[in-house]
DNA sequence: TTAAATTGCTTGCAAATTGCAAGTGATAAA
DNA sequence: TTTATCACTTGCAATTTGCAAGCAATTTAA
């Protein structure tokens, strides 16, 4: 069996993460699909941070062809599409809670003060329940 | 008083920190002042990604300037500059703990069994230890 | 005491990526 | 039927990247 994955940077598992989400916009966009609850491209495109319509859909592309999202046309509206996080982004909240934390703690303590007395007192579990809220809003289990 | 911050594409805590290191190069610089204990521009050009020497340029006096590194002559050597990293830098590591671990698992779990287990058995423990070692290299206290 | 290396960059330029505006085709609503 | 909406695609200019060469300030070697 030959592998069909792409040719890696290094051996560095950072390098790997990097390799997908290395840049200015996916992250952005796997925020609002598990933190925001966005499925929709319309929805997507909405960001505040006001991401460029075809980077958008290479960004889509991109996370469904590496297994972190699936795409599926809206039953009740057959011109939507419908992305869902798989359980390889339910598998990066806790990278992205440490990501909020910091940039909290760095940029804007006032603006996230809630977020951060939750995060020191009970860590664990405010991770495994917006784990849990991922999954419910995509259907995972 | 004024502030002297950049403009910001949003209040959001993952967009600032994108703002900062959301690009394909500036988390393997800190990887590598921080968790391969280089401290020399020509130590961080050789980076086994190979990053180009202009872009290293760019994003060191990115992250000086952003507060995450210092830059100090070689005592020793007045050709050379010491890269290190700052306490804001420190605080980065649980993050890049979970990028590891997140890469390990999702890339290649045989080429970091040692971490995973580590990290599934004594997390606090071992992030603490890694920042230690990284204000004991940078000589932080 | 010079000449050759080394270090940390800068510069110039081609190639790739991004941002912006304007389509396009399929479906739905009026 | 016409018009609107949705999820894109396309074209193009602007920005960013990668690559190679250069350069000034040391340090090492002859």
């Amino acid at each position: 069996m030959t592998s069909t994955a792409e040719p890696r940077r290094s051996e560095c598992p950072i390098s790997f993460a990097l390799e997908i989400f290395g840049d200015r916009w996916t992250l952005i966009v796997l925020r609002d699909l598990m933190l925001k609850s966005r499925q929709r491209y319309r929805e997507l495109l909405d960001a505040e941070e006001g991401i460029a319509t075809n980077v958008l859909a290479e960004r889509l592309k991109r996370l469904e062809h590496r297994g972190l999202i699936t795409k599926k046309r809206d039953p009740a509206d057959a011109r939507q599409f419908i992305y869902l996080p798989s359980e390889l982004a339910v598998g990066l909240v806790p990278m992205l809670v440490e990501m909020i934390v910091w940039g909290i703690r760095t940029g804007d303590k006032d603006a996230g003060s809630d977020f951060l007395d939750r995060f020191e007192t009970e860590r664990d579990k405010l991770i495994r329940d917006l784990q849990q809220k991922v999954r419910n809003d995509a259907g995972l289990r």
